[in-house]
DNA sequence: CTATGTAATCTTGTATTCAAGATTGGATTT
DNA sequence: AAATCCAATCTTGAATACAAGATTACATAG
């Protein structure tokens, strides 16, 4: 029990990736879902619920419950009030721009990383991310879905991967975050079709940069594509956000 | 309402001052005490415990323990294993070096902006940030401390204020989560009275650039400087480590 | 009708209990 | 002596019980 340090301390953690079968516990069930229900508008920003509710909803006790709310609460998604139950974080919209902006800092700075990489090791894994999202946004205009929430969920992946192929998985966990936090608002821009086929051309443009290492000019597109959607946030209304409450699957009365 | 929660987001988590005015709950103390005892080698890299352990040391129920843990869990400083105890993550120095180079990121982009200030708001608050670095920094060399411990504390403080006085919070947020987990090693940094002098010129020469309003050079010199600290952490070894934990005020048998 | 005081009901924070295995120490067998 | 089996002991995950207030509904006084 005791000096396992000396050697425990030099070895690395283990990978993150291959770890193997993680233990789902019900605390993350109950977190997953809780998470789902905030970007989903099943639990509308400002609205209050009680533990018990949560409890009653999904039939597991108070404490998987109070642990995901907890660990909700440590991310800026809800807070409690004392002995008065909890309620989700109104929006803030001055939050979603400074997250939007640091969105902006780390990804541009992939994308500077990932056209001077001759200059450090060329990572296969990461080069396997890039070349994926080649075959995915260079495709012929016919070819292109037009399936808003499957455009909506690639344009998070293209971006994360951008992040993460640049070869510091730290920053890709804090932009990984990031695109949890924006998720709510993001998925408010990419209703309208035309978003859509300007997301390709752009992400195109973006990837063609990267490939002939022009990194000014990949950085430049990068921060207009996002200064795009973050002019698109400015102009979302409560009314959108009540009208994306009634067309959630369900209403959500029963937190009540 | 929002402006408790705003206030709350813009808490700086200093390594001492206790939160003010939050409701400090149990689960509270011993997330702070646990950190601690982390960062000061209490509870030792590798080192295994168990919630009964903690529960004992501090005369609490397992509930709060549990919580604290959850949480030190989520930020990545401990891990559990299932229904065989928690125990402190072994040192990982390539994850250090991620963090280190993240921290220059947000750093460097905060100089820059800093020195670009013209073009945007002024903001009065922000400024007597600088203002305040500006005194405490800039002083004749027979005015400098000499304490290690103290200079310690300040050199976080400089780096976080630099990040706060570029005007977005989330980016200062994310930038002090980085410096609590580095803290662990940078403190065996701090050990030198050579280092300490040369932390004292090197923010002298980035305050002044910043002051100068030459952005490049500020945020050439602060990547030097953190680059500076990063080498450190590379010649740290183990033995430095055993020698941090021996001069700890208690040995951590308490644990066991 | 309005305002107020109060008791019943809720709600969260903490402690305790129960469940399902994991670990360990020792007796037993080969 | 070495290996193995087994029961007692630990350990975490989840459920439940209890404590200290906060909220609310309602009766009552003005």
């Amino acid at each position: 029990m005791q000096s396992v340090v000396s050697s425990a301390a030099l070895t690395p953690a283990a990978p993150l990736a291959p770890v193997p079968l993680e233990r789902r516990s019900r605390s993350d069930e109950v977190y997953d879902q809780l998470k789902r229900d905030i970007a989903e508008f099943q639990l509308v920003p400002g609205d209050r619920f009680t533990e018990n509710s949560v409890t009653e909803r999904l039939n597991v006790s108070r404490t998987p419950v109070r642990q995901a709310l907890t660990r909700l609460q440590q991310e800026g998604y809800v807070e409690v009030m004392f002995r008065s139950g909890w309620r989700v974080l109104p929006f803030d919209f001055a939050k979603f721009e400074q997250l939007y902006d640091l969105r902006m800092v780390l990804e541009t700075t992939a994308a500077h990383r990932l056209c001077d990489e001759g200059l450090r090791s060329p990572e296969p894994g990461n080069r396997k991310l890039l070349d994926d999202l080649m075959v995915q946004w260079l495709v012929p205009v016919a070819q292109r879905s037009t399936d808003t929430v499957q455009v909506s969920q690639w344009d998070e992946v293209f971006h994360c991967a951008l992040v993460e192929a640049a070869g510091n998985p730290e920053m890709a966990r804090v932009h990984r975050e990031v695109t949890d936090r924006i998720r709510i608002i993001r998925r408010l821009d990419f209703t309208k079709q035309a978003r859509i086929q300007a997301t390709y051309d752009e992400h195109s443009k973006i990837l063609v940069a990267i490939l002939a290492k022009r990194g000014e000019q990949a950085a430049m597109l990068l921060r207009a594509h996002i200064e795009t959607s973050q002019a698109e946030v400015r102009k979302i209304t409560l009314h959108q956000v009540h009208l994306a409450r009634g067309s959630a699957p369900h209403s959500n009365d029963q937190y009540k």
